[in-house]
Formats: C-alpha cells, structure tokens, sequence
DNA sequence: CCGCGTTGCTTGACAACATGAAATATCGAG
DNA sequence: CTCGATATTTCATGTTGTCAAGCAACGCGG
C-alpha cells in the first residue's frame, strides 16, 4: 500500500482537489452567466439532453426528490423547462426544456469550456495518455496495460 | 484550436467531470460520517492545519467573508474551533482549530482517501506521467517538456 | 494629535439548496 | 377491491451563499 506520506501521492491528490476547485468555479461561473445557479444548470442540461421524470433527475444529481422540485420550480417560472403528464403512468411527472430552455442550454454549454481550452495545450498523444489515466483512476478493476 | 467534436477531447473533459462528481461524493460523505458539513470540513482541515483570520478563510474558500462567520460559529458551537484575538491587530480574529478539533480534523483526513486508494493502481512512473499532465491542465502556460 | 478613509468582522434580510416527514394520487399484485 | 409500494409535492428546518449596513480598530495625511 502507498504510504500515507508519499510525497508523489500527495501531489497527485492536491492536483486532483485544484482540478475540483477550478472545474466548480467555471461551472458556477458560466451559470451564473445566464443567470443559473449550478444546480439549476445542471438539471437544465440534463433536460435539454433528454426529458425525464422528477425521480429521475433526483437519481442523477443524488439528492431527494422533495429538492428537485423545487429547482425545476424555479425553471419552470423563468420559461426554461415544462411539466408534461407521462403517458404511461399518471402518476409521473415528464420534466423538458422548453425551446427557450434548450437555447440557454445551448448557450450555456458554449461556457462550459473547462479542460477544452487548457487541454488544447496537450497534444493528441498526451490527451490520450490522461485519458487513459483517469479511466484507470475512476475505476481501479481496469488493470495497467500489460 | 481543438474542434469542439473532438471525440478524444470530449472524453477526457468527461473524465475529468467523473473525477469532480467522484471526488464531491466521497468528501461529502466522509465529512457527513464526522456529523460535518462539505464546507464545515473544508474550514476545520485549515484551521488544522494553521491557525488564521476570518479573512483569510473566506479568500481560501473564495466566498464572503460573512459567510464564514456563520460557518466558524456552527464549529465553535461544537468546541472543534476557538476564535482568539491577533495581538498585532485587534479587529482581526484568529480560528484555530481546538484539541478536540484536531482529533476530529486527524480522523477525517484519513477517510479523505480520494485518490490515494484509486491511485495505488498505479505504478510510480504512472503517478509521474499523470502528475505532469495535470500540472500543465491546470496551467497551460508551463510547455511540454522537451 | 485629529480626522477620515480603509479594513476586519458581525449582523440582518433574503434566496437557493438540501434533508426528512407527512399528505396525496396512482399503480400493481393478490 | 384492498393494500403496500411508488411518484410527487408540501412543510418545517438547517446550512450555505449573497449583499448592505454597522462597528471597532487601523493608519495615514495634515
């Protein structure tokens, strides 16, 4: 095992924590840009990508149920995302952007340039290197290529 | 300039945003086993680490300085923080953590195993290559080595 | 020394987010 | 049909975040 003290380590997980801290604050940043909060954009996104149940968004963003009614309240009263009846069970509610909801998200997604620009540094090789890295990373089971 | 379908480009930015939705779940929840909040440890790991004014943790976490107020009084409440005067300026409030904030400080730094596990996977040179690549995402400005 | 702008912190009002419990409506199995 | 499970909402509550206002202390120019 990696001793708690390893320096290289060490380093490697205060990149990663600087990686985390500059991702949120570009994403906050270019939400707030459109007048969204981050949360309010990321289920926007995931609605411009494809309408789903409440349920559903409450899964993908692991809160309760009760707080994404609240954000998509919150959308709904700006024109951005629509309740619609799911067919199949009453008991459903469809959320999906409106036409002016998948505009911003598409105006929206354009800010959402973290790892695009600074990746343009990295040549196709290096690109490719990472992304083999953080693969192995996110999911240890992937052994290294022998 | 990267084209923005790029699909190696695109994978790696959806990577790197896996990273940040892995890395937020795992503080969280290792705050969350200490009965802290994300923000509440992130205050407590500094004060650990050092002891300093009230402003100077509202630059660190990059909000206003009122809202740290709060959160240092929810830790003072629970005896985890102090807040003593600066004898070189008395409007300035010095945190620090208490002996019983850095006991709990201590526990949780060893649940923040973010990366240190996933990164036993990884051999030494790996762990350099990966290092050097986050290095230059986070600052383009440092060329590739020659 | 004295005023006065600046700085550090707190307070108050307010909005968003988050949880949990309870209410409502619907579903589906028996 | 009944009854437990599911989907959503509402309400109460707590934490985080902002902004504006206030106060105490600093420090500089005169």
């Amino acid at each position: 095992m990696v001793p708690r003290t390893d320096a290289l380590t060490r380093e490697v997980v205060d990149l990663i924590a600087a990686v985390v801290a500059r991702y949120h604050e570009e994403y906050e940043e270019a939400a707030a840009k459109h007048a969204l909060t981050g949360a309010q954009a990321k289920v926007l996104r995931l609605l411009a990508a494809e309408p789903m149940p409440m349920r559903r968004i409450a899964q993908l963003l692991k809160c309760e149920p009760s707080n994404v009614t609240g954000i998509v309240d919150r959308l709904e009263a700006r024109g951005l995302v629509e309740r619609g009846p799911d067919p199949d069970d009453r008991r459903v509610k469809l959320a999906a952007a409106t036409p002016a909801g998948l505009e911003t998200a598409g105006r929206l997604g354009e800010s959402l340039d973290f790892a695009r620009e600074p990746l343009a540094g990295l040549s196709a090789e290096e690109r490719t290197s990472l992304r083999d890295l953080l693969r192995r990373v996110l999911d240890p089971g992937t052994a290294a290529p022998r």
